[in-house]
DNA sequence: GCGAACGAGTGGTCAGACCAATAGTCGTTC
DNA sequence: GAACGACTATTGGTCTGACCACTCGTTCGC
């Protein structure tokens, strides 16, 4: 037989340590995190004390907590330590970002992905937004007015308005979800705004989302989300023609 | 003098490196793939080569591809290489597993972003769905009517069936969000599916709304996806009740 | 010809050291 | 007494070099 390797011991008596040492680390923070003896803001032990605890180097330690990091689940800061990810839970936009670049998702595609997730979250969000939240959202259209001349301003309230919405569905896996997507074309638009040429009409249809989302109406925000980012995908087709043309001259 | 110390030459002349090393290396992975010079399914260049060609070390080099891994944008196999992940997109399910566990989203609140998600999804996929798209779907959907006293097998079907309606939708990244939740609920009620009482009228639900699929009937598709998912929850919850009950005995 | 043994190459882990940023401590100064 | 500033222990970030575990193409033996 030879009993050339291959797993030592596995079937009975010391069941652990089976898996390699990043994964163990990564599921040591887990189940601290499962087991609710790690909230969110909560620092983590240092790398040096993990690695200790756990009997495995230093090297696998920072290995795991890279790819935490890499989830945003935790988040290091050096010379301080390392913490549990807190705030609004957000999955990185990263991940999706590289994803797009991977697979050269277009931007239809990004934008019937957003109208899929968004027009439901308007709808309950009309259903359940508190009134500081539909407050939230109000106070982003003002701001969104007020720079009609500023494209790179308007931009970052066009968001927060968005954002404002998800939060008012009181869900947060969607809040993530449309975090996540919305961001992906933020960082795209950020380059191509400067062309805008309609922003009052933009704002208009944003204060209209939020004047029935106050009201309750779920049907007409719905409708009303549909038709805003129907009409933001094609103001975004013009700006890349335009920056097209200029590129070509 | 003593000339010790500090980062050599920072302000003119060699004007890169101002990033951590960390970084360095997840720029130039990215840049490789948004520049098509790296396509699902290549191999990277191994460890070494990088670190030797970025002038880093290789711990950085792998610490930037951990987190590149995280992602799910590259994948590494001991011994074979590194390669840039293939297949369909995929945002690995774990970091929103993760922050679930951290967050502590409840049944209902994934119930309901499935439920904005795979509606819409439904309802693109009556409009686009190809014929070997809903021949897959009829496929699961066989295999759950087969699969009625096998609650392991059936659950692995239905999972399959909800991710064939979304790569009908043909919109990679609703598919990646698709995906994404629907495994996460999969790995949740794999515990409790022992328990399941009427696995007959899943399927049936499921074959309705293939059926809507298969004939272009969009608002069938999205109403029948809905009332699914709305009896799954109470399935569901149901399943946990039991479980609940046993564990109390 | 074909299977088994080999070995170069690759990612995974370990060890110990030093660098860089942080945050608390303690003294100085006004 | 309060505010400011240098000092220092602590912590994450990086580097080095070594060894282990695995993969896969090659080569050897039958």
């Amino acid at each position: 037989m030879r009993a050339t390797r291959r797993n030592p011991a596995r079937a009975s008596a010391s069941a652990r340590s089976a898996a390699p040492p990043t994964d163990r680390v990564v599921g040591h923070i887990r189940r601290l995190i499962e087991g609710h003896r790690l909230k969110p803001g909560d620092r983590l032990p240092t790398e040096r004390e993990l690695a200790r605890d756990m009997k495995v180097s230093r090297a696998s330690v920072r290995s795991g907590l890279q790819s935490l990091s890499a989830m945003g689940v935790v988040r290091s800061r050096q010379g301080a330590g390392t913490f549990i990810q807190d705030g609004p839970p957000s999955l990185d936009s990263q991940p999706l970002g590289l994803l797009a670049a991977l697979h050269g998702f277009s931007s239809e595609e990004m934008f019937e992905a957003r109208g899929v997730l968004e027009v439901g979250v308007a709808g309950l969000s009309a259903q359940r937004a508190s009134g500081e939240q539909t407050a939230t959202m109000a106070e982003e259209v003002a701001s969104m007015f007020a720079a009609l001349n500023d494209p790179h301003t308007f931009l970052v309230h066009d968001v927060r308005f968005h954002r404002a919405v998800a939060a008012g569905s009181n869900n947060p896996v969607l809040a993530a979800l449309v975090e996540m997507t919305s961001t992906l074309l933020f960082e795209r638009r950020r380059t191509t705004i400067e062309r805008a040429r309609d922003l009052r009409e933009s704002a208009e249809m944003h204060r209209r989302i939020y004047l029935a989302i106050r009201r309750g109406h779920a049907e007409t925000a719905r409708t009303a989300m549909a038709e805003h980012l129907r009409l933001a995908e094609e103001a975004l087709a013009v700006e890349d023609a335009l920056a097209a043309t200029r590129a070509a001259a």
